[in-house]
DNA sequence: CCAAAAGTTCGACCAGTGTCAAACTTCGAC
DNA sequence: GTCGAAGTTTGACACTGGTCGAACTTTTGG
């Protein structure tokens, strides 16, 4: 038992329902190509990441704010691990609520949001 | 010989070539719920279609405006008939470049922007 | 206990974009 | 030739959304 479930102030920011997401949502999170840079390094690296692992053109409070979107928009689930926040694409269960959704959208010829 | 062609003011506006297309510019033009449902139609009623036969919940100005939209990013064609503007989706071109994507995305469950 | 690491939060700023009304253009009908 | 129908163009406006720096929080390492 580690000190945040001893004092109930768990770091897990929420994460919501898959059924909640509207394909609006989804859209405009992708929409943006430092999120979509984002989601293709989640999903090229099998296991799960830290934030501050991924490079991006970006401050890190942008950053922060574009993991935000990604987790509103049910792509991603976080979590810590010290202090680290961790990374991993919702893969199984954003495909259940968008079929074929994001595999489509990573087949396709995209630019890197840096170069 | 119509007048158009033989004054050489030709209203039917520039199509992009498709290989000029980006993904961003795709995602930008599909992330708007208007020009979506104007995609959505235009898939669902197999014949060309006039601008103004699709009701839309915006002023013609802007419905104007959504339509180049779509048309800059290669998801219609346009060309006039009389007055009327005709409308078509340039579905085989179209997926020819951005495989599956179309028909992935009409196939979400949607929303419709009138509502 | 102190300092560094890793993110987050909070304002603020600014560019882009969806929106409309008004004036204009083109074509078809009478 | 005139009028109406169908869109376009232009200019203006408001709102959203990505961006950053600065201050803050939490955890780990010495």
């Amino acid at each position: 038992m580690v000190a945040a479930e001893r004092a109930g102030r768990d770091r897990t920011p929420p994460h919501p329902d898959l059924a909640t997401i509207t394909l609006q949502q989804v859209l405009e999170a992708l929409v943006d190509p430092v999120r979509r840079c984002i989601v293709r390094h989640l999903h090229a690296t099998s296991h799960d990441v830290a934030c501050g692992t991924i490079d991006l053109p970006v401050s890190k409070s942008t950053a922060t704010h574009h993991f935000h979107v990604l987790r509103e928009a049910g792509l991603i689930r976080q979590y810590y691990a010290g202090t680290s926040r961790m990374n991993a694409l919702r893969l199984e269960e954003f495909d259940r609520a968008f079929p074929g959704l994001l595999a489509t959208l990573l087949a396709q010829r995209d630019v890197d949001p840096g170069a």
